[in-house]
DNA sequence: AGCGTTGTTCCTCTATGCGGAACAATTTAT
DNA sequence: ATAAATTGTTCCGCATAGAGGAACAACGCT
């Protein structure tokens, strides 16, 4: 009954379990069995044998307090086996020290995933005051500056798909329009950055660069975020400079060769 | 018919997925279907099943060219969501950048999960040298700098647990004596410090110290580490003071006050 | 080519995992 | 204080989902 003609078997009890997992969040890390049962619609006996299950392996942990669940260890070891695993994370990693400490300002890496844009490195500036971020994040391309960055230099149906996903507004300033978002690539391509005020999170700006693998192609993003307060106007042609540079230096420790640019667009 | 009395339900398709999961590594970070059938002792068909339901949650990504699976990019969602919920991540993190900068060396955060240690936060240094770490690694307290300082802190029992779990000898420099341990976690009360030289990797040498939240108790151990050739004996009380400050330092930003330390053993 | 692998799908049967209810342990309300 | 309500876990019986084996298809290796 289900529209694929060739769909894989899913095992609906591991399924479930994945779907517990994913429900946790930075904002959300400890959850209920009652309120899992609700919001996934499963019985409250299925729901809390699941959690006893993946508690047995370490993946989530009982508060014996408060009969909380919450996010355990092993994430935390496969997060970290993912993370060393990706190349551009070890080559990159060292050119974000410097962006933090020329910028003065928190930096990511970012790259593609769907159709959205996830953090795979974090570097803390020192400010006190932090913009929240975290790694693994998810975030709708169009609304953030590392996801417009890779949007502008990824396959045009790519950008198709995400307009016909649906360009929701997340503040006042989000690009809910087609053309304007087409536009905006256009713009980003030309100048080398992206810039994001405000267009996910109010309160926030950001600034984003390409980071391009030794065939020319572009991998992931390197970005900048800080508080609206802080990345002035002014400031932004400057940062977004910086940005520009770290972004090279990053493409060249993974091979890339400025002099054989023109065989990519 | 199972041994515990209470044993609560374990859904073996569950649990076997999350077997799979847990079976990546740094130096293995991907597997065929034909590998784990073997290895968890699973037919073919059940472990093709499990994947293709993980991969369709994202948990593994299937490489078509090879066949190969690798841990995919959720997981690295969920380990971002645990890192930022540990307090005293958030709180030390800062601490470790001054660490690195002063010693030149690879800076860990660790904790005590079960009877192992977790590092749950690394700085790496700038060295081109570097020491193969990362984060979420589970090591054997007793064999590392930072796993001794938590034992040197801990309840009795958890040191008489590791013990009874058996000391194995990792290289010819590992404690594997249980008097030998015990005598070295009162020299380490004493010190303040702890020292690993090649007990668990040849050619590395470790120095930790204890971080206290606000009780007092010792949450988690800050740590350093470096090639052999770069610890050289004679700096070892040097690094083993920075180490020390900086287990102060995080500390106090965990809301610990020295004054009270009588209070607490 | 042909053989030896590989991973996935099909198939059958059993055991597993589902939902509902009962129970126990709390917390909230009165 | 006691009662009422809400929590999570265990029990239970039935239906079905999931395990293993075999067949099939796709490669890769001599």
């Amino acid at each position: 009954m289900s529209k694929n003609k060739k769909s894989p078997q899913i095992l609906s009890s591991v399924r479930n379990s994945l779907r517990i997992l994913k429900s946790f969040s930075t904002f959300e890390p400890s959850k209920k069995v009652s309120e899992l049962s609700e919001s996934l619609g499963l019985a409250k006996s299925t729901v809390s044998r699941l959690l006893s299950t993946l508690a047995s392996e370490g993946f989530v942990i009982k508060d014996k307090k408060t009969n909380e669940y919450r996010l355990g260890l092993s994430v935390l070891t496969l997060g970290g086996i993912v993370t060393n695993n990706l190349e551009i994370h070890t080559e990159a990693a060292p050119v974000l020290n410097k962006l933090v400490n020329d910028t003065g300002e928190t930096a990511h890496l970012a790259i593609m995933d769907g159709l959205d844009t996830i953090y795979i490195h974090k570097e803390e500036c020192h400010h006190p005051v932090r913009i929240l971020t975290h790694v693994g994040r998810r975030n709708p391309s169009y609304s953030t500056s590392s996801g417009k960055v890779l949007l502008a230099y990824s396959e045009d149906d790519t950008v198709d798909k995400v307009i016909e996903n649906g360009l929701v507004a997340h503040t006042q300033n989000s690009i809910t329009n087609p053309d304007e978002l087409r536009n905006e690539l256009e713009v980003i391509r030309q100048k080398g950055y992206s810039v994001s005020t405000e267009e996910l999170t109010i309160g926030t700006r950001s600034v984003a660069a390409p980071i391009r693998d030794h065939t020319g192609k572009v991998v992931s993003a390197i970005t900048v975020v800080g508080p609206i307060q802080r990345m002035k106007d002014y400031k932004i042609p400057e940062i977004g400079r910086k940005v520009i540079e770290a972004g090279k230096d990053a493409s060249e420790r993974l091979g890339y060769d400025e002099r054989f640019v023109h065989r990519f667009t």
